[in-house]
DNA sequence: TTCCATATATATCGGATTGATATATGTCGG
DNA sequence: CCGACATATATCAATCCGATATATATGGAA
């Protein structure tokens, strides 16, 4: 499932530009779903207009570059109900912030303590948003995996405040033993 | 954080082969932390040594191709712990499962029942291989880690359970609608 | 028994992806 | 007034992914 699928299957539900493409895998919807990055949305996109699967209508603005909306044809509809039947690959994961608590007893323990309350911070401000966002006029799969987004969010918030200062006081005595 | 860092991390615990840290990339301890393939880990290794940070010995195996073990010598040991002050950058998470439920409406619903059971299932099956791993022994790092883990896991599979009945009926209801 | 899937083990390659950078300009706060 | 941030597209080197090649052993199914 590659971006040229993601870039279908946000203008399944309205068109958008290669930069609102991006803003919806950043905090839009499909945020904590699919990273991408312009380097690969802009290629997509022509590959998309090449095939026929999009159409692309470039919108004059003043004192801004063009914005070049982006629509899904019958052709692109037709193409993204196949891709959906597609055996899912299972889900990449890649956490700098696992990897450095992993090795938690290395770090100095005000770095570690920096780490974990900016993520507790983070959690807070993304539950904060995802709460107030109205779900309830949408299709079942969005508020199914806006619901499980939620609990999962939720679940990581209360295990980091719940064990911090665990961590930090284990790590602590650590260092003190380290320093004798 | 490259997989250069990964296999840094990885070769801090213990000497290990290539193929030995694709393995605690997807079982061990590294698993749902940062998903790599060989395509990376062999050329991460090959720069490592050609940088000193990591020694090779090739242990000629029997009816086997040679095994070549890898350890961290003291340089790359020093350089691991510097890497280990970066600023993280954030975590990058791709999931075809999440894709496809938010577009669970446009599935045959027994495509998506299958979809959510057979996640389900693997949630089960991680849940039961992380209880049954012994962390007692385990640096403060991995442990927390560790529960972090089981506490998201267990939240998403609890969502699933609970909510797996009421997505179904909710796309059934539309085919019927569709179907007349 | 033969066949096939799985496991051990390294390695490479084309194509896809990332993160930084370039190019413009507007806005808003200090 | 300046720097940070937002809008907007685009490209590029470095990196990464997934498939494939090369060997062989084991264990289960047909």
């Amino acid at each position: 499932m590659d971006t040229k699928v993601l870039c279908m299957g946000i203008l399944y539900r309205q068109e958008a530009s290669g930069y609102e493409i991006k803003k919806s895998c950043e905090e839009g919807p499909f945020a904590h779903i699919h990273a991408t990055s312009f380097g690969s949305i802009y290629p997509a996109l022509g590959k998309l207009e090449a095939a026929g699967l999009v159409a692309c209508t470039a919108m004059p603005q003043e004192k801004r570059p063009d914005k070049k909306i982006y629509r899904l044809t019958d052709k692109g509809r037709r193409t993204f109900h196949e891709a959906l039947l597609q055996e899912p690959a299972g889900d990449r994961v890649r956490s700098d912030f696992l990897f450095l608590l992993f090795f938690g007893q290395l770090l100095p323990s005000d770095t570690l303590a920096g780490l974990l309350d900016q993520r507790i911070a983070w959690y807070r401000e993304a539950l904060e948003r995802m709460q107030t966002c109205d779900t309830q006029n949408q299709p079942a799969g969005p508020r199914f995996v806006h619901g499980l987004g939620c609990s999962v969010y939720q679940a990581s918030l209360d295990y980091l405040l719940a064990n911090r200062d665990t961590l930090l006081s284990e790590v602590e005595a650590a260092e003190a033993r380290a320093a004798e």
